[in-house]
DNA sequence: GTCTATATGCGGATAGAC
DNA sequence: GTCTATCCGCATATAGAC
């Protein structure tokens, strides 16, 4: 593998464990037993390597957040969150870091943010699929506080769980944090879709 | 007022406005016009005014906490949470960089898991109030799941306000986000309840 | 591409005079 | 209580040899 990818990797795996303030540019060329100059000579600044891992980030996250141009039915809702998150997790410190990154370098502020309003968008346009098929009923508003609670948890979960260990279990569990929000969808469900996330629920608790 | 005092009160203010990990001693003390050393005489580390900071937190947060032994009503829950919010909105610091805060200073993290968790108990012991007064309708792992919601909303709105500045609007509306939790519970609660949560949300939009 | 060496600045924190 | 001066370490980033 290149120098370059390698640093982009290490970079990923120490801004998560460690949070991307915490984590020098020595840090990353310690670590991978290469030396500071031969980082520089990769990448410019620290913002730079930030940035290309946002890059990563919003490349992959857009299948998730564009192609389910609609979601059949409860499961492929829950899979579709379920991937979501698995991908957040994966970059997990762009959202828990966001305050940092975005007053450290002003120039990310309106990408995290085109990204979260985006997912609104999505999870809007899912939500109002739902409700045609008779799977969900909610009036326009509800659907918009449903959307913004769903992108709210989406982006703060990870964060939350750090406050919440004993209760939230391992804070990378995505599956738990999708069933979540299901049951936050489950008063407006219509019957046979609550019966159904009753049995999703069974199914997740094992 | 006291130098320590002002000291105390121009972190807050700071740490509130750029961010604990982006203010240093330092930048305190030239704020205040004093010397580095004479803060130094009055904490003998950035720790130290953090502590004092979170205790205040703390002890301010306990009655809202605590004393609210029942809620009589919606209205009485809407103030409670109004109140908190308020609270939380004057040491926003605290939750919004509670990562940052753990992970320099790891003897922070129980205190703020703990603060966390008591909350979590208040809203579960709020909760069950309601339904016992006809309030709520709501099954025991329904009322943890609002529960668990509602601790989650209080700790991380402000943070998520950066996220979504024009969506959500300025991030000090604390009442906006009392109303946000208020029509969480909307589905849950009983005919007449849900009635009167229809006119609170009317007098709050104005 | 990779290294060594280094510039430069800032952060937390202390010593000792006033 | 307050100041000046300063130590130490680390962070970002660069220069120039190999």
């Amino acid at each position: 593998m290149k120098t370059r990818d390698r640093i982009l990797l290490a970079g990923l795996r120490l801004f998560n464990e460690e949070g991307a303030a915490a984590v020098s540019t020595n840090r990353v060329a310690t670590e991978l037993e290469i030396s500071p100059g031969n980082l520089y000579y990769h990448f410019k600044s620290k913002l730079q390597i930030v940035e290309w891992l946002l890059r990563r980030f919003e490349d992959e996250m857009r299948p998730f957040a564009s192609a389910p141009e609609s979601v059949a039915a409860l499961d492929d809702l829950w899979l579709a969150l379920h991937l979501a998150f698995e991908k957040i997790s994966e970059y997990r410190f762009v959202y828990r870091d966001a305050d940092f990154l975005m007053r450290e370098y002003p120039q990310l502020a309106p990408r995290l943010q085109r990204l979260t309003a985006a997912w609104l968008a999505t999870l809007r346009r899912l939500y109002h699929g739902l409700v045609a098929q008779g799977v969900l009923r909610a009036a326009p508003d509800e659907i918009d506080l449903l959307a913004l609670h769903t992108t709210f948890t989406m982006t703060c979960w990870f964060s939350y769980a750090r406050l919440m260990p004993e209760t939230l279990g391992p804070d990378n569990d995505s599956g738990r944090a999708a069933y979540h929000i299901l049951t936050l969808l489950g008063p407006y469900l219509e019957d046979d879709s609550r019966q159904y996330l009753a049995y999703l629920r069974h199914k997740y608790l094992k």
